[in-house]
DNA sequence: GGCCTATATATTGGCGTACGACATATTGTC
DNA sequence: GACAATATGTCGTACGCCAATATATAGGCC
């Protein structure tokens, strides 16, 4: 378990997330996730873009090409009301699941 | 991420943790993991198994077979030292990946 | 014009890992 | 004799990650 390995796990937690507030557009969450987390978490474009088709597809969030003169298009993704009950629900299954994890690798310290 | 997702990554660093301070057998890694999660986590035995030969193959553990009178044949399982300092490394990237995520996860919050 | 970097989206192929289902063997209990 | 608990093991499948590669636009630089 890398800090690459343990990220499988969340990388839909970390989407949902970011997309809560205001819509955003692919480049730009990859671009998030490794500020935020100072280079400890990175996406692969081969894992995102086949994320946010997936989570699309599952009706939790919503994309729209956007054209502006002068830049590429983007397609910016927004979190559906689906999407925000799967988001909470993921929250407390990550809290969950990160002090299960604790009690079993603590429980062995000194 | 489901609770189940999210294990892949963090497999490994419970095995290593439950066979730090003595020697466990397969089976008994499975119910300590389940009871001390209080049943968070769980493993498939077909998870479980090709895990443990994965980390002997490795030189992170070293299994050796125990036959007792009354009881099934068991493998116990020690760290070696290659596992204890693996250990080390994955239990500080454990913690540092959680802390990027609640980052990233927790700056979307009110 | 030619080169490089950053921005932005996308696919292909291979690989690793988890799991449901099934298998086998021993001990103890009812 | 039937069943549950203990204990180890495998097969087939599914799924998600990633390296490599591709395409396209904009801006800086020489």
């Amino acid at each position: 378990m890398t800090s690459t390995d343990l990220k499988k796990g969340s990388s839909e937690l970390l989407i949902l997330s970011l997309v809560e507030r205001e819509p955003r557009h692919g480049y730009e969450l990859s671009k998030l996730i490794e500020s935020r987390s100072r280079g400890a978490v990175r996406f692969n474009v081969a894992s995102l873009y086949p994320l946010l088709y997936r989570l699309e597809k599952r009706g939790w969030i919503q994309g729209r090409w956007v054209e502006k003169a002068g830049q590429r298009r983007r397609r910016y993704y927004r979190l559906t009301a689906e999407g925000k009950s799967v988001l909470q629900a993921r929250r407390r299954s990550f809290s969950e699941f990160v002090n299960a994890v604790r009690r079993i690798v603590g429980a062995e310290y000194a």
